[in-house]
DNA sequence: ATAACAATAGTACATTTGTCCTAATTATTT
DNA sequence: AAATAATTAGGACAAATGTACTATTGTTAT
């Protein structure tokens, strides 16, 4: 039959985005997917490769979509398209954020891929900072590593808004991921300057 | 022998810190304390007293710590001195935070009690910063909600800051915890005023 | 001192889980 | 068409786990 082990890794995120990884077993996903637990070894001889196998999704997914934001023009809404669609992709796999500590303790090789990622990731967002401060956009740093401190909150931000959410909200919509997106970015506003927040508020008050 | 129950549960928070709660048996747990499984069965009957126990502590501990901070004068040094208790005790029974959502989704009381504990939290820190805002150490609002966006950033950093240490640092030490402490802190610098700033600057340069 | 109770040890049991094995079936190649 | 390989089913197995049960030892009260 066509696509078994594509079936495999959809259902799989299915029920780990529903129950958590860890309350999910293999026959649960076999019988889930209309399969045998057999067949299911037969195309994931180990349990970890299912959660490796979507991590890969997941990366594809991020660059793709990083690739074809991050040329031209740099300003304030770049990177507020970049971190809406971070939020919809996260989203679509938060089985990994909401089990962020133990994926990373459990899979060596992604937690590897991941610091490679972060290393990257921070190297970008320093660049487009230096780019807006001497943009008009945002004003100089006013405190010694104010925007080293300023990364670590938006990446923790970004990295568990998903689970602060599943704690406090009793179901997560479209409008919750656009009042989790306006939280992030308002970290950035008070940075700054007039002109930048003209360009701040024209992006939330569009037309 | 004098305090077995004791015994167990400060064992399991060594054993949750250092493994995450999912990882550790009740075998585990008898063994290290000492003791026979069945004499652990004897003292918690069900393996999710033990963390409700552990949160009790925790929440013991917390109130001890606010109850003597929130009283007398409000100012910039009361946030910083209440946030750096926070950071420790948070560090002392860091397998809660590490485990957050898991605990939350598997201890509904736990979650119950958490929630109204947010309540009084919230509304805590509103009260805080429109002392702050009259006093004039912060500036007033300059955007819709600016300051509960704020509550919220500054409620997932704390919640999330030990996971994401997990995740990045090889190990955390004291140092880690005031790089955290004062990285959760810089969220509050550019809503101060010049003012507040004086004080903000002060109280990182003592003496 | 003896009865009543608390604490502890040791083991047993049922359940669940990841993984493996063998046989059957289907698809592909020659 | 025959042979070879890929895929699937179904069950087996060992390991681990939470909890229950029984017997024994220690403590306390009368």
């Amino acid at each position: 039959m066509g696509n078994t082990k594509g079936k495999i890794a959809e259902v799989s995120l299915a029920l780990f985005n529903e129950y958590g990884i860890a309350n999910v077993s293999q026959r649960m996903i076999a019988e889930r997917a209309g399969i045998s637990p057999g067949n299911l070894t037969y195309h994931f001889k180990r349990r970890e490769e299912i959660v490796h196998e979507l991590y890969r999704q997941l990366v594809e997914k991020i660059n793709a979509r990083l690739d074809t934001r991050l040329v031209g023009t740099v300003s304030l809404s770049v990177l507020f398209t970049i971190t809406t669609s971070m939020i919809a992709i996260l989203y679509e796999y938060r089985f990994f954020m909401l089990d962020f500590v133990h994926v990373m303790k459990g899979h060596p090789e992604i937690k590897a891929h991941h610091k490679t990622l972060s290393l990257t990731r921070e190297n970008q967002f320093f660049e487009l900072i230096s780019q807006l401060v001497s943009n008009g956009t945002m004003r100089p740093e006013r405190l010694p590593d104010e925007y080293k401190f300023l990364y670590m909150r938006l990446s923790i931000l970004l990295d568990f808004w998903i689970s602060s959410a599943a704690v406090s909200e009793t179901d997560i919509t479209k409008d919750t991921l656009d009042l989790y997106g306006q939280m992030i970015l308002q970290s950035l506003f008070p940075y700054l300057t007039p002109q930048g927040e003209t360009e701040y508020t024209s992006l939330y008050q569009p037309v």
